[in-house]
DNA sequence: TATGAATGAGACTTCATTCAT
DNA sequence: AATGAATGAAGTCTCATTCAT
């Protein structure tokens, strides 16, 4: 039986999307021709379409394949069951993520689907729908420490996942353009604030959250 | 030998970049042909290019056109001699701004420009810089505020810089892709964080920047 | 060396053959892709090489293939001893074939085949060809009555030939196009256009000939 | 004033028109690329799209074009009133027409127009349309010699129409395929045939029909 | 200066055919 | 024999830029 297996195919899918992240990482959706892709990845031109029906479903499958590393983060900060240490991993996980060196291509790459989601509804729909996931997570979770007695109860849980997921959202930008602030000191500030914002008091718990050294 | 006055030349130059920003904020900038800043302007093709050399120029002028306003809110900022006063200014200022439906456009084609910056170094030198500007506007006020004694010392000034930023740029993406968060709420989450890390003490001064109404 | 019988494989082949012809007769010759073939006949894209060579392969296959009909309408012709019996024969043998419904495929595929045929040699050479068999038939049979005295002798075999056969063709072109003309009518037309100009004299023979009901 | 003369414009278009005509009857619709028409014409790539929307726009126009030759040919007919001469002059010109050898090209494309009429709604419109044009031109002047006491009163206006036109259209199609038929002979036939038919009485009148030398 | 027609390089995609299994 | 994934040569069309008027 000629056909390929499930496996191999996922491998050259994969192949081609990898290859695709550096070409637009690099120079650009739209300065990325499909001839880059082919050159990058080593299929052949007529193979790509075997695998993607056009050029612009590669941008959608690259802004899809984001939510895999958001889905295990939120995996993980549900394993933890207060919440100061939920939303201390959290930030932590994202922070890491933030300043990991490899995944610079995925940061620029995810920063163009930014500007792609605003008018292209597939991806808006993505990129959108995957910032929302995290939302809903932090609210969650800001609604259990509230319920809990550990955060103040006068805070729109909404709210503060919006500010927190903007600062996240900032700091990769500022990030991908190739500035090097001080990570540390932004995280203790970071934790400073959502510390100071939300906790009902300071005590030792607080400590953790803005002392952390995991954090950078 | 230019015969028309330089008045007529800027506005001529006006109208297209006018013409343009609409145009890239409904389209993109790759999506957008000169053809369509053409019929969007009323200018001729050939027009185009006695006032812009080339596609490109047009999208970095519009870059450097945001600077204009970042410059009259640092020049307002500057007036306040108040640090707290300062802070809580930019802050509206820039909360504002966000929130003017006037600006969708501007906005749109801002986060287009992030993108853009990654990979096109004059757009990234006029699209850093500006953020840079602000920043150091911002550094500015935070150590005038704690040689004053008005701001904590263990604040890193450009760490919290920055993460002010992040904060506005976070929000900016946020609200250009349509979402219509409870601006109020967030509003004034954000000064209890500012305040609360920012601030030496709970003092009289402190409820102002927390709870101003202005801010939204 | 083939491991399948000549049977099975001529019947493969011809499911080809009949797909194709479903293909082209709905999308036309060119903008049928052996993609097409493939997905309408149920074989795989490499077997349809192991029966035609390549797709001009199967367009020139089709072409021959009216042939047959063609052949088994002379064959039954030859049969009839009597020349205006042979004549009405033929006629109305091509009439009805002209209005069966099962034939719109094969008849599109026919007019195209006659595009092709202008510039493709080997189709060419099939389609005249077929033509032109039939074009004999009929010169033979005229020269046949023009010998026993039942057709006028002032009339060129030849020309009345390829008049007969230029009026199925046009009215083979005009139901291909959908057209619903009162066929009776023509056909009462034809008989009796074909009768006064062929006939001798206004015999009883005439009469059967163009008022013969079956021809429709 | 740089704006193109709208007869300036008519003869590039024309050109164009021209390139492709040649292009089509050579190597048929769908084996001429529009770099082949490029290269006939002498414009450039990007100089066809400013005249046609699309290569098939140019198919389209070019069967559009038939209709002009056709429309004099009527225009002509119906300044005749004897119904007897009209008729004769009809078949006259298209008879004319079809052994122009300066139309060879413009035949063999109308050939391949009927293929495409067969699966193109506009191209069929345009095609079947110019058809229909002549068929009601015929009807009206059968019916006119039918009142005038000059033409038979049981002959389907109609169905005559169809019968002459798919004369033509067979003939057409035999001579584009480079038959060299004696088209005397045949001319006279069709005449005979016609004035057999449709005549009421062998008159003097048939005489010129079935007779007139300037037919060829 | 201003116009808009002209240019041509290059992009995306299709598809007949081949070939490893 | 049979399969269907792989190939890559073209083909159509777009568009930033130039240029004659």
């Amino acid at each position: 039986m000629p056909k390929i297996t499930e496996a191999k195919r996922e491998s050259r899918r994969q192949l081609i999307l990898d290859a695709a992240l550096r070409c637009f990482a690099r120079d650009g959706f739209h300065n990325t021709t499909t001839a880059d892709i082919v050159r990058e990845s080593g299929v052949s031109q007529g193979s790509l379409y075997l695998y993607f029906a056009t050029k612009d479903d590669i941008i959608v499958a690259l802004a899809d394949d984001r939510h895999q590393g958001e889905a295990m983060v939120n995996a993980l900060v549900q394993t933890e069951q207060n919440p100061i240490d939920a939303l201390s991993l959290l930030m932590e996980l994202h922070g890491r993520s933030l300043i990991d060196p490899q995944r610079i291509d995925r940061r620029k790459v995810g920063i163009q689907g930014w500007a792609e989601a605003l008018r292209n509804p597939v991806i808006r729909a993505s990129v959108v729908g995957g910032a929302d996931t995290v939302r809903r997570e932090i609210v969650a979770l800001i609604e259990r420490g509230q319920a809990s007695g550990h955060f103040r109860k006068d805070v729109s849980p909404d709210a503060f996942a919006r500010v927190l997921i903007a600062i996240f959202q900032g700091m990769a930008l500022q990030t991908a353009w190739g500035e090097t602030p001080d990570f540390e000191a932004m995280g203790r500030l970071v934790r400073d604030m959502v510390g100071g914002s939300l906790l009902t008091e300071r005590s030792p718990v607080l400590a953790k959250l803005s002392t952390d050294p995991e954090f950078t």
